[in-house]
DNA sequence: TTTGAAAAACATCACTT
DNA sequence: AAGTGATGTTTTTCAAA
């Protein structure tokens, strides 16, 4: 779980944040002219962003679907109650796994996953029913992947 | 929708996109070094990824909840089977929306949804249910993300 | 916290192998 | 398809404001 306290940002933590959303590669020098402040400035406001854990990382955004991974899978998950943390932690430090959502329902954890074959999926399925504390899975098959896409605007 | 035709890459090109998913602001001159090539294949490696769409992007990865976003949540949407692409269009274009998932059963399309707060989801499922498109929705609030990267280990 | 300046590191391109 | 070398940029650091 992530920290939940909120952190203050101004109008240039914002706009360095809203252009690294865009391109994480982009010259903290070309913005911070474009800015009318020092690169120093942004590179401290920046360390900053990092070391709070507002930024949490760089990435490439890859399509999956082009290095052979065609397969988007959803998965609803009813855990024994005493065991769903646990679980939890598991399945995240799966490989295939890109999001573990803690739900309330029928089910008690979302996951989405993703995989080079429809067998593969399979052999995870099934390798996760082994486990005792899942009493029930629901597996739904991504027909098309309409957006994937981890930005929001930030206002 | 993403064009689904594979890429096939090399050694070079896998290592160079696994060491930007780690980290997008490497520096292809270092990264070079290590891999004992020259920073100029790496540079032309990256743009024939870029330009066959491989890598789509980069960016840098945010805790939303941090920011002042702390709700997720995951809605299931039942749409008039004529207008389901269409629906999934304007979707996918909202700022909120991180993830739009074509799905087969009970309902058409999933959504994954960010918000400032419990009052703005309910705001943004009342927007979506004056669209006539839509026959029916189910909306689960997420208690707790346990995990949201969009990475996974390419193989 | 921000700046300016300077050194070290970097991207990029035309050219060569 | 990959490397080399040149050129202009960029990052990074730090003393001073």
């Amino acid at each position: 779980m992530s920290d939940r306290k909120k952190i203050e940002i101004d109008a240039i933590d914002k706009k360095l944040l809203i252009e690294l959303l865009k391109d994480s590669r982009i010259s903290l020098r070309r913005l911070a002219e474009e800015m009318n402040v020092s690169p120093a400035t942004l590179h401290n406001r920046l360390m900053r962003l990092v070391q709070e854990g507002v930024v949490k990382g760089f990435t490439a955004l890859i399509d999956y679907s082009k290095l052979g991974y065609p397969v988007t899978s959803i998965l609803m998950i009813k855990v024994d109650g005493k065991h769903i943390l646990e679980f939890e932690k598991e399945v995240s430090n799966l490989d295939n796994v890109v999001a573990v959502y803690d739900v309330v329902g029928e089910y008690d954890v979302m996951l989405i996953a993703k995989f080079r074959s429809i067998e593969d999926l399979d052999t995870f399925i099934k390798s996760l029913l082994k486990n005792p504390k899942i009493e029930r899975t629901y597996t739904s098959i991504v027909l098309n992947v309409v957006k994937e896409d981890p930005r929001i605007k930030i206002i």
